[in-house]
RNA sequence: GGGGAAGUGGCGGAAUUGGCAGACGCGCAAGACUUAGGAUUUUGUGCCGUAAGGCGUACGGGUUCAAGUCCCGUCUUCCCCA
């Protein structure tokens, strides 16, 4: 017998792989697939335990797909672009571009290490001109029909750097800027957009897709549908303005207006006696961010503009105020306050002293009176004081109050949506450049598709001017208007790296094909995507732009079907030792390279399933692969050594309790892969291995059922440890690969029980096990566990007052 | 403030969903082998108790013959949103 030694099996069995080609997918009409994804890693150069944690289970349970006769598509790719390539740039002047293809080269070999299925010949790299040259060609579709429009928004800006920033380089509450420490402001610049709002309803529906319910919770909220009205308010000046509200029912109730600090009326509204005050606090809401501005705690501010506006249901005159609670992003950029049954307008209406109006009276408590009421109150109720609603419940009223306002010509139901479009452009270098032509002339043009890509030029500046490098460079913006021919300037922004992510796993289907974005008949045999793997924190972005993308791009018939991916599951976070978060600052990594090197990648693979449950993740601890490793030493023992005692004749009974336990065993480790359970199929198999231990000291060793054990056994481990369970494979005569061996069968009668174990509980307490018969029937054991001797006992004589016989599971005896 | 997830031995976690709490592993203890042990192996290991026995799944109630699991309330941690 030889030693496990992981590093002289490991690299030889993937090289082997590699060679023939064993993971390579192709289509097969005759079988079914399955298309297997994990989300794609940004090249930040160095592979941490996390990924492995995303990979090695999807691998796992990729293998265990295959092993059950699916032809199976597990790709591997880079999502090359981004900020931290940049930034790397400009603090050490390496090119993004060298480094992020430096750090691919040594990924690839991390990844290699692991001994994972991918198909190599599928990887796609996001940063590549092939690739971002359909990135380019997405976008022109989008615009041509009317999903991709310019316009003015605010953005995070540093005013010492001169420059926009990302929102991960706003730092800290007081949002300064990453680099210099200045507070930032947020400065309206032109930007493009998509149109998600425009599947916001249809982004609700998650019919068919086996999804967690946190992450539908999670999109559900983040899409926050509600019903309401637009009710068209005028101001004293004869302006007009529209206002979103959930609640028409309390328009008798208003009295006071608040329009956003950005909002454009606010310049044009506001008295010249309250200008000033009027500015100032423009310029201090803009220093803040929307999370604060709207926090539910936070002490109310704001002030008034010396407008007035008219309540269309009752003519009367309220005061229009600014305040930073109300959001330009959200609804329409003004409200009207109901202070009697908002949280908020109440606070704020008690701070400035405006008028309370009750217009819901709950039923179960005395009328409320607006002058003294110590909080809003938002039940339902009765409606009081609205004019022609008065004596209606409110969710009556609600309705009502909309038919109200449609029928005088002021105002219309609405559903809102907290979900806003997508804003693309990034004011960076190391993106796709968004191929767009502005013309004096013609305006904003796309480039025509035959001259995609836009290359993205290397020949840049690194120096944080305030402009994106492309916008300083110095002929590359030259471009000529593809519908007049003139003289004509390039787009500079590049676009957000999640516009690359929303369709790579429609590049990995024909890396290579360059007619369009992927070869139709990949697509047609191989999507949708059947099992998506990742982590939970894209719920709300990821995850909502691709589907958004699938079903765009489902319009223009160039995707098929509802849904881009059908089944989701995510995995937990691996933390460090103390339980923090790892990041190289807290010094709490975990180097994979060095665990493989030391334990061996099998052992690096059982550990990470093992060790916690997959969707919850867990803190690292490094004495616990230890176990892992011991585990996969004694599985080589026991294939490789013979039995130590030879002479030792296994009884038909020995062989045929391990038979049942090998089938038993094979029908729990099947169950718990369709769940993702990945740490109880390793439990399972560390418990039949000891087992199996025991069986061979009694002799079991060389019998047929012996050696169906092992067979089993080596099928069941090979998803979670492919080398081993090739090398093994292979040392018991077996015909290579383990990998394309098919799951086994669990043989029911084999798996059966011939006795089963009851436990006896008197009052509840456990008090006796009785050994039965499967077949046994319900009285059976009831009168056997009745009878038994411990239980007479404690009947002292007298009959039990209750038996409770559970299915053949349990004996609760009650006296 | 709203929504979600979670709370089980010294630690990570099991518990076929209302039916034997603590599988499996780490750690720890004792023994074997060994010049040695950070190798291997055997046994033990929820807590209290010499024992019989009792107590135990964050805390307090409830439903039930039976609750880690269901219901009500409280506390703590994490995530998302405001």
């Amino acid at each position: 017998m030889s030693d496990y030694i992981p590093s002289q099996i490991e690299a030889k069995w993937q090289a082997k792989w590699e060679a023939d080609g064993l993971y390579q997918a192709n289509i097969d009409p005759s079988k079914p697939k399955h298309y297997a994804l994990t989300m794609l890693p940004y090249p930040s150069g160095d592979l941490h335990i996390g990924h492995w944690y995303a990979f090695i289970p999807s691998d796992a349970h990729a293998r265990f797909m295959r092993m059950n006769g699916y032809n199976v598509l597990l790709p591997i790719g880079f999502d090359a672009f981004g900020l931290p390539a940049e930034n790397a740039a400009i603090k050490e002047g390496i090119h993004p571009m060298k480094r992020t293809f430096e750090n691919i080269e040594r990924m690839r070999g991390q990844l290699r290490s692991m001994g994972a299925m991918w198909d190599w010949r599928r990887e796609a790299i996001s940063a590549t001109p092939e690739y971002y040259k359909w990135t380019q060609w997405f976008f022109s579709q989008l615009y041509k029909h009317g999903l991709a429009y310019r316009k003015l928004s605010p953005v995070d800006f540093c005013p010492h750097c001169n420059t926009t920033l990302a929102r991960e380089q706003v730092w800290g509450d007081d949002r300064h800027c990453e680099r210099c420490g200045t507070p930032v402001i947020k400065k309206n610049l032109s930007q493009w957009f998509f149109k998600t709002t425009a599947y916001a309803e249809e982004l609700l529906n998650y019919e068919g897709m086996d999804w967690p319910e946190r992450v539908k919770v999670l999109q559900t909220n983040w899409i926050g549908r509600s019903e309401g009205a637009i009710v068209t308010f005028t101001t004293q000046s004869g302006e007009t303005f529209e206002i979103f509200t959930t609640r028409p029912d309390t328009l008798w109730g208003v009295t006071f207006m608040v329009l956003s600090p950005e909002h454009p009326l606010v310049s044009r509204v506001t008295t010249p006696e309250q200008q000033a005050e009027v500015n100032a606090y423009q310029a201090q809401a803009a220093r803040q961010s929307d999370i604060d501005r709207e926090a539910a705690d936070k002490e109310k501010t704001g002030v008034f503009t010396g407008a007035y506006a008219i309540n269309p249901v009752n003519g009367e005159k309220i005061p229009i105020y600014i305040a930073d609670y109300v959001l330009m992003t959200y609804g329409t950029g003004a409200i009207m306050a109901v202070p009697a049954h908002d949280e908020r307008d109440f606070a704020f209406a008690r701070k400035f002293g405006i008028e309370v109006r009750v217009v819901i009276q709950p039923a179960d408590i005395p009328p409320l009176d607006g002058a003294t009421m110590p909080a809003s109150i938002p039940a339902s109720g009765t409606m009081v004081n609205s004019g022609p609603l008065t004596g209606t419940s409110a969710d009556q009223a609600f309705h009502a109050a909309i038919q109200y306002v449609t029928d005088r010509g002021f105002g219309k139901g609405s559903i809102n949506y907290k979900l806003r479009d997508w804003l693309i452009s990034r004011q960076r270098y190391w993106g796709a450049p968004i191929p767009m032509i502005y013309c004096e002339k013609d305006g904003w043009n796309p480039v025509p598709d035959t001259d995609l890509p836009v290359l993205l030029p290397e020949d840049v500046a690194w120096k944080p001017t305030g402009e994106s490098p492309l916008k300083l460079h110095p002929t590359w913006k030259n471009a000529r208007c593809p519908v007049c021919g003139g003289p004509a300037e390039r787009e500079t922004d590049t676009m957000d790296t999640f516009m690359c992510s929303s369709w790579y796993h429609l590049r990995y289907l024909s890396p290579q094909y360059d007619q369009g974005p992927f070869d139709p008949a990949q697509y047609d045999y191989w999507m949708p995507v059947d099992t998506y793997t990742g982590g939970i924190e894209h719920a709300n972005m990821h995850l909502i732009y691709t589907r958004f993308f699938h079903k765009a791009l489902r319009d223009m018939g160039i995707t098929k079907g509802p849904e881009p991916m059908i089944q989701l599951r995510n995995q937990g976070m691996v933390l460090g030792e103390d339980n923090e978060k790892m990041s190289k600052s807290r010094g709490n990594v975990v180097a994979p390279d060095q665990l493989v090197e030391r334990y061996g990648a099998d052992a690096v693979r059982s550990f990470l399933m093992f060790f916690a449950r997959w969707e919850m993740g867990a803190p690292w601890n490094s004495s616990g692969i230890d176990g892992t490793v011991r585990w996969l030493r004694r599985v080589w023992a026991l294939v490789t050594d013979p039995a130590h005692n030879p002479n030792q004749v296994a009884s038909d009974e020995t062989r045929r309790l391990l038979r049942r336990r090998v089938h038993q065993m094979l029908r729990r480790v099947t169950r718990d892969f369709k769940q993702f359970e990945f740490n109880t199929i390793v439990s399972g198999l560390m418990e039949l291995l000891n087992e199996m231990g025991k069986a061979r000291e009694a002799g079991v060793y060389g019998t047929p059922e012996w050696n169906e054990a092992v067979d089993i056994y080596l099928r069941m481990l090979a998803p979670v440890a492919p080398h081993i369970a090739e090398q093994l494979w292979e040392q018991t005569g077996r015909k290579y690969s383990v990998h394309t061996q098919p799951w086994p069968q669990v043989d029911e009668e084999a798996a059966r029980e011939d006795e089963i174990t009851i436990p006896v509980q008197v009052n509840g307490k456990l008090r006796h096990r009785l050994v039965v018969p499967a077949d046994a029937s319900e009285a059976d054991i009831r009168a056997a566990a009745l009878s038994s001797e411990i239980v007479q006992k404690y009947l002292d004589g007298k009959p039990p007052r209750k038996v409770i016989v559970a299915q053949k599971k349990l004996v609760n005896i009650v006296i």
